[in-house]
RNA sequence: GGUCCCAUCGUCUAGCGGUCUAGGACGGCAGGUUCUCAUCCUGUAAACACCGGUUCGAGUCCGGUUGGGAUCACCA
């Protein structure tokens, strides 16, 4: 049986595009062993937590087609999935270790902490507890029994390797000196990531833990504790974190990396940034660039990842997001430009959207796209980007020959249109860059002809008429 | 700085000792189709970081150098 996860923590407004990479490869690997990929909320810092955090995340990643199989929405047979739900848990193996020796209580002062670690780096030395409560066990716990505040600390032995096993990076090996003596339980009762991940993950009989690479340098602590407990260690596998276009971890600083913003301000496809996400660290075994979620979960193999750290790219995305644009139903597409732009409270006429649709279907990378190229449609254009007064008498004419087209459609449009070139013996090109600034205001739109049609001749005699005066 | 991870075109990658004069994709450039743009099609430039080993043979294995990254909290 496989069992995978993926932990976030509320302390974002948002599922981070890199914890949807790392979540689809833990959903992946779960489906593809028929196995289950469960979704733990890890909401033990209460300081940095964000308000809608929690429902936000869960609500995207089902949005995004990777709901837990279990998690803090539907439940499971290790409920709960919230780890503030699971203090008592914790507290009762924090003690268990305390009681086994492989733990100490700690009633130094964060004050005493600080002072401690300046003055460790000030002598070069790596910042580390000094241990001065271990040493002094029999009165601390006295302390502790009176009811003072205190910490759980992990006691890390002395001048041991520990041998980390990653699936796909191998052995990796920790000298017990660099490590410090970490904190477990938080004087506000609090477990902290350490204990709380390895207590869940246990109990939730999780088998492989597909993390970022960030937690590499910590897990040896966590060997330690799984050691502590006399529990089997789970596979490792330590993805490579996607970076910024200078190589630095991704980050909120220099790039979007909330998951809704390229969903919701960029109108990508959920599909497409999965199958962009894919690509991270992974290829398909035959080399194809688009794939289904059903077919990446079909082909994907832990083994494969590579780690290597992969810049998000995101022009590529805009392309496969094109890709994805380019093959969906005009229906489909209809709808979701709609949905689109009620979310930002923009109204577009249902009707006239549709009979855009083919015109930018190929022109458009994501829906943001839309409005630039179409507004148009549904706006007279305000302002002209080539100066139309000097070609007040071509419109002129253009006025006169497209008041005798009776067919109003396209191609109607378009020969009437060729025959005034023939006749007024102007260059083509220019003549219909004219029209096309008229009618959009634009040098770049979609198929004037189409565009003219959808307009209707009534608009577009109007806009004739009318753009040399605004100018 | 200590510890650890990583290293193929600008970017994502294929490559798991010979079939690599290194393949594909995005992007770039050039051309074709076209009333603009886009789509589509064709072509093109562009990489094994460096130095040593191992081997008959190294992009592929080993060591070092350099470079990049992550991490060193009562945050995750």
């Amino acid at each position: 049986m496989v069992r995978t996860r993926i932990a976030p923590s509320p302390t974002g407004q948002d599922v981070h595009v890199g914890s949807v990479a790392t979540a689809l490869m833990n959903f992946a690997w779960a489906h593809r062993n028929k196995g289950q990929f469960v979704v733990r909320i890890e909401d033990t810092d209460r300081s940095r937590l964000v308000p809608g955090g929690e429902k936000k995340m869960l609500d995207t990643l089902d949005r995004i087609g990777l709901p837990g199989d279990e998690s803090p929405k539907v439940g499971g047979p290790y409920a709960p999935y919230r780890q503030s739900e699971r203090l008592a848990v914790y507290k009762k193996y924090a003690e268990e270790l305390v009681k086994n020796n492989k733990a100490y209580y700690c009633v130094c002062t964060p004050e005493r902490l600080t002072k401690m670690r300046e003055e460790q780096q000030a002598k070069k030395q790596l910042p580390k507890y000094d241990r001065l409560c271990l040493n002094n066990q029999d009165e601390v716990k006295k302390k502790v029994l009176a009811g003072e505040k205190h910490v759980v600390r992990l006691k890390i032995p002395d001048n041991e390797e520990i041998v980390v096993n990653d699936l796909i990076r191998g052995q990796i090996k920790f000298g017990t000196k660099d490590i410090d003596d970490q904190v477990l339980l938080k004087s506000d009762g609090y477990p902290t990531y350490h204990l709380a991940v390895v207590v869940d993950d246990h109990l939730m009989k999780i088998t492989h833990v597909i993390r970022g690479e960030e937690w590499l340098p910590s897990t040896p602590k966590h060997v330690i504790i799984y050691q502590s407990f006399g529990w089997e260690l789970p596979v490792f596998v330590h993805v490579s974190l996607l970076r910024n276009p200078d190589k630095s971890k991704l980050s909120k600083r220099k790039n979007p990396v909330w998951t809704s913003w390229y969903l919701d301000e960029q109108g990508i496809y959920p599909e497409a940034l999965l199958n962009y996400l894919a690509l991270m660290g992974w290829s398909h075994p035959e080399g194809k660039e688009k794939f289904s979620l059903d077919e990446y979960v079909e082909k994907f193999d832990i083994n494969d990842i590579q780690t290597t750290a992969p810049v998000f790219d995101p022009v590529k995305l805009d392309w496969m997001n094109g890709l994805y644009i380019r093959e969906s139903q005009n229906s489909n597409l209809k709808t979701q430009i709609l949905e689109f732009y009620k979310k930002r409270k923009i109204n577009l006429d249902e009707n006239l959207v549709e009979k855009t649709i083919p015109l930018i279907k190929e022109r458009i990378k994501k829906l943001s796209g839309y409005l630039p190229l179409c507004e148009f449609f549904f706006n007279k254009p305000e302002k002209y980007e080539i100066d139309l007064k000097s070609k007040k008498d071509l419109l002129k004419n253009l006025g006169e020959e497209l008041e005798k087209v009776k067919d109003w459609k396209a191609s109607v449009i378009g020969e009437s249109m060729q025959g005034l070139v023939k006749k007024l013996g102007v260059k083509a090109g220019e003549f219909f860059m004219v029209v096309r600034v008229a009618m959009t205001g634009k040098k770049i739109s979609p198929p004037l002809n189409e565009s003219m049609e959808i307009l209707g001749k009534e608009e577009c005699l109007k806009r004739i008429d009318q753009s040399p005066r605004i100018q």
